[in-house]
DNA sequence: ACGTTATGTCAGCCATGTTGACTTATTGGC
DNA sequence: GCCAATAAGTCAACATGGCTGACATAACGT
């Protein structure tokens, strides 16, 4: 399969005017049909990134500082432990940039009131103002891709991205969405199984 | 706004069993609503690409590689500067990867026969069958995501997806996505506007 | 007092992106 | 047939953000 000779994949995505078509009616979707969701996401989350990512740079700062910003806005007073947890980084990787965002007065570390050694995270007005940039144009993104759908498609969206996350990682992920503290001891470490 | 004494967000995402829940009823969107759609990308496309990579570093590749893979699977016969286009990063980045696909023999590169200052891409069957493992993993990951939402959700997850992508970029990633070659005349080189 | 825990830090590695400059082969127009 | 333009390859050098393993410090709890 897949010989090098071959004309290429002949999936008849028809150009039905403006709107993809989604794999043929009822049949099962073919893996070929399936080819199109990576290319999607690839694009997708290329451009989606790419919003903030102009910003963060003229900060000196790169994708990993938003990451920290968003998860520390998130939940307030965030451990480095929780932080680790969420991103799966490594310490070093996270104290390369969390050191940078705390020297340059993004973000506020206090030790924890009942245990001293935890370093809490949270926001500076400062750091928050530059969140709520970045918050806002993925925002701005996202709220043009939903309008153009039907009602529902808000639900859907969220269910599919949730799907598209491996199982054991969701209860984390939907507990964080809510703004909580992850139970994270189920999620899995590396990458799957 | 974001004040560091904040008690954190407040959104009511209930937990209404096991689907998320959508931006509440008919209100139009908040920004804070569409916060969990920013981390439900990220850890989407963050498990998304494990899969593949876990098998790429068997072969020592990582998920540049996977790329031209994928986009010569795709369009058999893609010249360089083709590829350049689609994946937008430099002549150098590029050149990397592909010297070691070539040179491991995943990789097929054929003179133009029309001008033969081109080199035109090609799976070989070794190729092929490393891309056929990579697409097949995620196109699993893609339909068990699929497999419990509804009937139409296929369409409205392309849509949305498409819909994410920079509106410039669409022509391109449309034509693509049949799998045919793009005129990248419209789309936008670096990041937007 | 001591082992454990939370965090910070050091040195060094790798992958993949960047730039600018230069070479080579080939094409196509004159 | 000459020559500018084009497709591609290559070199040196750099940045970001992952990784590892080892070790330091401070605070907690028994």
């Amino acid at each position: 399969m897949a010989d090098i000779t071959s004309e290429g994949p002949s999936e008849h995505l028809g150009a039905t005017g403006h709107s993809l078509p989604a794999a043929s009616d009822d049949r099962p979707s073919s893996l070929v049909d399936l080819i199109g969701y990576i290319e999607l996401f690839y694009f997708a989350y290329r451009d989606f990134t790419c919003d903030p990512d102009a910003i963060l740079a003229q900060y000196g700062f790169g994708r990993a500082h938003h990451r920290v910003l968003h998860f520390v806005h998130r939940i307030p007073g965030l451990k480095v432990a929780e932080l680790l947890d969420i991103l799966k980084i490594t310490k070093q990787s996270l104290a390369r940039v969390l050191k940078q965002l705390v020297d340059e007065g993004f973000i506020i570390q206090k030790a924890g009131n009942e245990d001293r050694r935890e370093r809490r995270l949270y926001l500076s007005a400062k750091g928050a103002r530059l969140n709520d940039k970045l918050t806002q144009i993925q925002a701005k993104r996202i709220e043009g891709a939903l309008a153009n759908l039907g009602p529902g498609a808000d639900a859907l969206a969220r269910n599919f991205l949730f799907g598209m996350i491996t199982e054991k990682n969701r209860p984390q992920v939907e507990t964080l969405i809510k703004g909580q503290r992850a139970d994270t001891s189920e999620a899995v470490p590396d990458c799957n199984t």
